[in-house]
DNA sequence: TAAATAGTGTCTTTTAGACACTATCCA
DNA sequence: TGGATAGTGTCTAAAAGACACTATTTA
């Protein structure tokens, strides 16, 4: 077998929405290379682990799913990053995972970790290794899988109101949606809602009604966010290259 | 640094349409393991070399770009795979890129390859390792890019006409299209297609207008495909998991 | 001239977006 | 009662789909 020997990693973007904002979950390194650097969560893969197996791993220890608190969201591979000089340590590729959770206590920081925390998206600083270039293209990711998919549910518990959603559509798009329009919408789109009998009294107005997901995967038509650009609006990352000309 | 050591391979889903059918290239394996099957081409990723310069680096060696041949296209990394037990010589990641080109002459087998083909997408065999997976992976990946971007354009030469392309969506989602609507709505959508005053004569009707590709990378609103089902149509791959419930 | 393909116009249906209006709570 | 939030109805604009019709070629 030719080729020379890669460590392989799985990095982490585990997204949530907090107070109306998308949050990030970042750990400080507790160890070299950048030590007490901010940087994703992640680890290696061991021996005989699968790649999916070791990003839920992970994704429990941080969220502290194995404290049995109860975890609803998603997890979806990303890509992989192997730039030749990416970690000082030697040649390390890592693949990158995209993770939706419903809003959580603060998380326990776990796998060498110093410290975590959720950071807001547009506060996160300059992060270890290519760490910032996978977030990058993990909110954009997220940012484009809300317009077509029904995975906004994923950020919300088990069972939510109209609005909890609406908020998440908002708080990853950075953008305001009417409520009358999105609450036909989502309402009316076969299977993506599965209405309860459940109001929620105690708040200000008209008590909203409780939905649950419903079996719907895609979105069709889709969900469309304002003004998308029609020029040049590749990510940041190789994901997407033109050959020659 | 912790973890096992992984030999990173890169394999290639090679993307294009001839005779209006949708085509993969596949290469006869020329070395054990999997000696005389059918196989994605791909290769060993070398020291100091980045994934999408593998890719690119192979891809060119089996297209033959490197004849002078000339290639208009696109490259955007897919998945990675890293299954314990997909590889018998030990533990291998391979990162999946998909590639989509136009229809050119009969591809020249290299990296170790006994032979390479042009392979229709429904008369492929059973392939080497999980390739099987990778490129149904790479395939819907190509069929839901078609419906909201330009890269149905990438399949084409830099010259080509509205019937062109439009009978790359219809090998690429298997369907028909209505010939005068398709017309409408590409030359509609800004920045899709820029007309030249060439028209192609020759053929059985009124000459063709010959287009080049715009800059818009991104369809707003995107070119739907008929009756998506609206319940789950995720990938065959990890891609898409949910945690738990 | 007939057949074939390119391209335009127009009508209908569907959907998004704006927004009036009703419903039901709390203070 | 008034303010706030939930939810419905309705109008308009934009886009998709069906398809008649015109334009320009070859056989």
């Amino acid at each position: 077998m030719r080729g020379n020997l890669f460590a392989v990693a799985v990095n982490l973007v585990v997204l949530t929405v907090r107070s109306n904002r998308l949050h990030a979950l970042l750990i400080e390194r507790g160890e070299p290379p950048f030590l007490g650097a901010w940087a994703l969560p992640g680890g290696f893969v061991r021996p005989e682990e699968d790649l999916v197996h070791t990003a839920g791993r992970r994704l429990g220890e941080e969220t502290g799913a194995d404290t049995g608190h109860a975890v609803v969201g998603h997890l979806e591979q990303l890509a992989s990053y192997a730039a030749p000089d990416r970690d000082p340590r030697g040649r390390v590729l890592s693949v990158g995972y995209l993770a939706f959770v419903p809003d959580m206590p603060e998380p326990t920081p776990g796998g060498g970790a110093a410290a975590s925390a959720w950071c807001p998206i547009d506060a996160v600083p300059t992060l270890a290794f290519d760490h910032d270039r996978i977030l990058d293209d993990g909110v954009e990711r997220a940012r484009s899988k809300l317009e077509y998919t029904t995975l906004a549910a994923s950020f919300c518990p088990h069972e939510f109101t109209v609005t909890d959603l609406r908020r998440i559509y908002e708080a990853v798009w950075r953008t305001t949606l009417d409520p009358r329009n999105f609450q036909r919408k989502v309402t009316s789109t076969d299977g993506f809602l599965v209405p309860t009998t459940t109001l929620v009294t105690g708040g200000r107005g008209r008590p909203p009604r409780l939905f649950r997901r419903g079996p719907a995967r895609a979105l069709h038509p889709p969900m469309l966010r304002e003004s998308h650009r029609v020029t040049d609006d590749a990510p940041s990352s190789e994901t997407s290259t033109p050959i020659r000309g």
